[in-house]
DNA sequence: ACCTGAACACCGTTCAAGT
DNA sequence: ACCTGAACACCGTTCAAGT
């Protein structure tokens, strides 16, 4: 065990990101933090205010890994930028927006990236109450799309085949004709991944939003 | 307690939906859910293969309640429809989504519900590979949407207001000016709610397929 | 066939006691 | 000031025993 340096709240917290990544959400307790830390699960309340207080910290480091967009930067780019770099601590982090759902009061890491994604598109000619609605959309759709991601039960090609050719063998084809055929007509084709979709939505988005700033 | 009845699988989850709804997903352990039937907690593995089985049937429960598009329904119609219906539905049970992440294999009612939207889109005359891109996308869209719905610490305009005063008075007003303009101008105006924002950012997108359709 | 009591391996958290 | 052991009130689940 990790004895050597002294415990504090940083240290606890990026070890608790460590464990959630490797083993997942259910695996994160205070017994099996304390463990990794070479000290008594009680000996984090010294540090943490409780697993609610911990957890708000966790959200908090992972939103910090998102990119902001850059000062002047164009907001189109500044928004495609924001929304990969997102999804990308989504697939880095799994366990992070279900936590993030659970949290009600934003850190200042979220706050800043708030600011700065309404401060860009504010800038790029979009009035306020426009604004409001692009924020509202593009988050929608970011978080809504990487959930979905994290809900897969494939991580790679060869998964996905294998995994529809058992369930195409036992499912009652007549009966769900349509998800037959997206499934063997598009989603079993070579070169389909789900994770491509994400730049699809996004441009239609991203369009239906100039289109509604050009018009004021 | 209900002693009376007999228990089967219908009724757990029925009940179980009840108390979930009523008290939270964390209130819902196979002990409190036997005490609430009239029963011992291990009775309940009887009939229902474990906590995972439990969860996979009430997500497909609920799943059930979203409105299909109907036979001939125009696709744009439908699928405001249908969104719509999934919206009310997250709100109706706000655990549900959360459990829908968790599982992954859909139920009966969760593939009727896929069937019925490709079909939709189908028929209204959307390629296979843009069925696919629509059907992500929208679903990416709603989800999201309901997410950030359920999160928000307020449910009515009052309470909106009173936290939204809470919180101004301690945020750095020169340090996420634009968060705060959008809050001031936006957010605290009179007829503001998060719920309106949903319909925006739908035509945004209903429009967004209509031209992608149209354009082949 | 269905229900139960006892048990096991876990949780988060409190609190008095140690250094 | 920080860490710990024991305890409390919880979990899901197994299994042998009851009817």
């Amino acid at each position: 065990m990790a004895k050597a340096k002294p415990l504090n709240r940083e240290r606890i917290l990026r070890e608790a990101v460590e464990l959630a990544d490797a083993h997942g959400l259910e695996k994160l307790s205070m017994r099996k933090l304390g463990q990794k830390l070479g000290v008594e699960a009680m000996s984090l309340y010294n540090h943490v205010a409780g697993k609610d207080d911990l957890l708000d910290g966790l959200v908090d480091m992972v939103v910090a890994e998102i990119d902001l967009p850059a000062e002047g930067e164009n907001w189109k780019k500044a928004m495609r930028r924001r929304a990969h770099s997102a999804r990308e601590m989504f697939l880095r982090h799994p366990w992070a927006l279900i936590v993030m759902e659970s949290r009600k009061n934003p850190g200042p890491a979220a706050m800043r990236y708030y600011d700065a994604v309404i401060g860009s598109l504010r800038k790029g000619g979009f009035s306020v109450a426009l604004a409001a609605h692009a924020f509202a959309a593009l988050d929608s759709y970011i978080y809504g799309f990487a959930l979905q991601e994290m809900k897969l039960p494939f991580k790679s090609s060869e998964e996905l085949h294998e995994l529809a050719g058992d369930i195409m063998q036992q499912m009652p084809v007549d009966q769900f004709p349509h998800f037959v055929e997206l499934t063997v007509e598009h989603v079993l084709k070579p070169g389909y991944a789900f994770g491509n979709e994400f730049d699809w939505g996004l441009e239609l988005m991203l369009d239906g939003l100039d289109r509604a700033r050009r018009k004021g």
